[in-house]
DNA sequence: TATAGTAGTTGCATAATACAATCACTCTTG
DNA sequence: CAAGAGTGATTGTATTATGCAACTACTATA
């Protein structure tokens, strides 16, 4: 549309600053949510599906995600490109932020609190099996679990001990 | 007011997913500009002056800006917190996402590559700086100029380079 | 006392967003 | 092949956000 200006900040802000782009591009990334009925139903925080649908157009047009061919009422396939695998560095930044300095629930909390822990390399190993999964890259192998089953699991030992106390 | 969800990226998105509230931020920490008339006409994007007024109250309520005390009419000084200090990670990787798939005037471009360029140990040197700056943190010396001075400089030198041609 | 400047506020028109209900299409099942 | 469920939206309506201009209240300077 209209770039209000060549700032490289401005640039980024204009396609993600809004209150719902980043959290599609979280649930595609760490729930692994390719289609619309997944997006729609696994938001935690309840996105419109009016509203989902223009995002999806957004983030498709921004050359964030591609959409699998797909006629009106059959299922679509969305996928990050590599530039919607590039902006995991922007949701990580936004994540350690909240954790330091925003109250929320431990068991949400819990997965970031390990990536925080894991260090920039761990998101240099997200993005590899990003690239797998989205792209289609050869996997690489790992020895012991990836890095999404380490982040479950992170979430379900938080889980735990939610229900214990 | 409310929260979406207890995710911490949530909780980000919740404060700064807006299309000003980081780009005031911006402005306060590459432009240096503390005054609200600073902040409206320095902005290149054009904020309005009720959306200015409006984002200030909110990142002031948000614990990332304090406004210094002034009545009604007065000059008010605006100062980051260390919670807003820690919002250049944000803006840093939304500023490389920016300059990588973004196209944008390289004269704003040039300050994001000399950050890319010299990598992160420089963000914890502009922290420290802003840590000066705005919470009164006793001064560090550097050998050579300063990391703001060098940015500045970074835009000078590309400034000319477009007039050149 | 006039003038300019600072930090907003108010009013109003337009645009974006949220929520619920509905639609068009496909696929499966009997 | 008709019924029913599932998918990916679209539509309607209400609320909220944004943009623009004008105005207010105060301060500093001349």
């Amino acid at each position: 549309m209209e770039p209000r200006s060549g700032c490289p900040i401005n640039a980024a802000v204009e396609v993600l600053g809004d209150r719902w782009s980043l959290l599609v591009l979280r649930d595609v990334i760490f729930g692994d949510r390719r289609y619309f009925r997944a997006l729609l139903t696994g938001s935690i925080e309840g996105i419109a599906s009016n509203i989902l649908a223009d995002r999806l157009v957004r983030l498709v047009e921004a050359g964030i995600l591609t959409r699998g061919t797909a006629m009106r009422g059959q299922r679509a396939r969305y996928s990050l490109t590599e530039t919607g695998i590039q902006t995991l560095p922007i949701i990580y930044a936004l994540g350690n932020w909240g954790l330091a300095w925003r109250p929320g629930s431990d068991e949400l909390r819990s997965r970031q609190q390990l990536m925080r822990d894991e260090g920039p390399a761990f998101i240099e190993e997200l993005m590899d099996e990003l690239r797998v999964r989205h792209l289609g890259a050869p996997p690489k192998p790992h020895d012991g679990p990836g890095p999404f089953e380490r982040l479950d699991a992170a979430y379900a030992a938080a889980s735990e001990q939610e229900h214990v106390d």
